[in-house]
DNA sequence: GTTTTCTAATACAGATCCGTATCCGAATAC
DNA sequence: GTATTCGGATACGGATCTGTATTAGAAAAC
């Protein structure tokens, strides 16, 4: 053991670690209930090494923001792009959702706060604003297809169903997080699927509504 | 001017000026950010007064978490309670909503910050999971009541349509405030509408879509 | 009108946090 | 090898927050 790091290596598994605790911390206690000196504790370092290789706190909470979103952005592209059918690709964003329920508490803590975050510092807000509408973009992408697939028309703007299909993400956890007993793992996926059929079958089948 | 007050009256209003101002600073800085200093400063009190009358920023934060949920309920109730149509009912929400999209960004932080602030505190939870639960409840009821006006069976256990309508509401103000120009005032009574729409569309109908 | 009770202001001690300035040791350059 | 540079630790001043203990003044009791 005791493997020579070189000094770039070294010093970008300091910010590494340093982002990872801070993660955890943000999570536990809020950005602001955790101090750079919990974090640096954390992470195995002194405040010393902190403020050598961020700015300040701010400027942590953008890059964490930064990572997680261009993370999570990844993961769900990887994981649809082996899907050949409709059916695989609910299949695989379903077992991301499990994963990823695993530890749903501090998973949806820290998007809020980071959320919560940006929400109130305007230079952080178009970064969240641009990555959210990337997703509601492939999302309406998604959506037309399907409907396509199935014959109907869409029962409204695709990009007003997008946005609902992306919304119920957060509301979803969110719910989950403050009744687990409610809502079941594949709560999200189960319910952008029904979605998805009665848009189907509301685009399909004109004249079965009185539409009102 | 200057009229007299009973002590009980006093007292109450200090209570409520405190936690009027506690709530505005808590959408500003967060729970986390907001010190007792502040809070008592812009209720145009000093501390000693803060702790005269809460245990600490916690016990408060109890108070308000309560006070709020307890007057969205009644607000909710009473504005569709005078709908006598279901159109008349959406109307009703719709200008609820309307109203509150007057300071979304505030409300939103506010409600993020106790939500946050509930989840972690084990103690909190009950009380907001119970409040949910309510909610989801009775909109669950509406649901099977508008679906079996349509003559449409429900497409799923009315209890998840409810809580995918209930979630939506969460969702899309937290997309509202990261991205205004993409989210309508009446995104959410639209949303539900829609969805009612389509249920009833899919329950309606069968046969008319392949189901996969 | 006097006494008692209670609300809210002020004063104080302890703790925490922040950001910087300085110093040590290991990695690089020579 | 020596000199230099850089990552990280330690030390410090200043600010802020918390909770309590004490105190002044108004409402209630008599």
């Amino acid at each position: 053991m005791a493997e020579r790091l070189t000094r770039q290596e070294s010093r970008r598994r300091t910010r590494g670690r340093l982002l990872a605790a801070a993660a955890e911390l943000f999570a536990e206690r809020g950005v602001n209930g955790a101090s750079v000196e919990q974090i640096a504790e954390r992470a195995g370092y002194s405040r010393g090494a902190f403020y050598g290789n961020f700015a300040g706190k701010d400027a942590l909470v953008a890059e964490l923001l930064n990572e997680r979103t261009r993370r999570e952005a990844e993961e769900v592209r990887e994981a649809t792009a082996g899907a050949a059918t409709r059916d695989e690709a609910f299949d695989a964003l379903r077992a991301w959702n499990r994963d990823r329920a695993r530890n749903l508490d501090s998973w949806l803590a820290l998007r809020m706060e980071l959320l919560l975050h940006a929400i109130r510092t305007p230079e952080l807000r178009p970064l969240l604003a641009e990555r959210e509408q990337a997703a509601r973009g492939a999302l309406a992408e998604g959506v037309r297809r399907e409907l396509d697939r199935g014959g109907a028309a869409a029962p409204a703007d695709p990009a007003f169903l997008a946005l609902i299909a992306h919304a119920l993400e957060d509301g979803l956890l969110i719910q989950r997080v403050l009744d687990p007993g409610a809502v079941g793992d594949e709560a999200v996926v189960d319910a952008v699927e029904l979605l998805l059929r009665s848009w189907t079958a509301l685009g399909g089948a004109p004249g079965e509504e009185g539409r009102g």
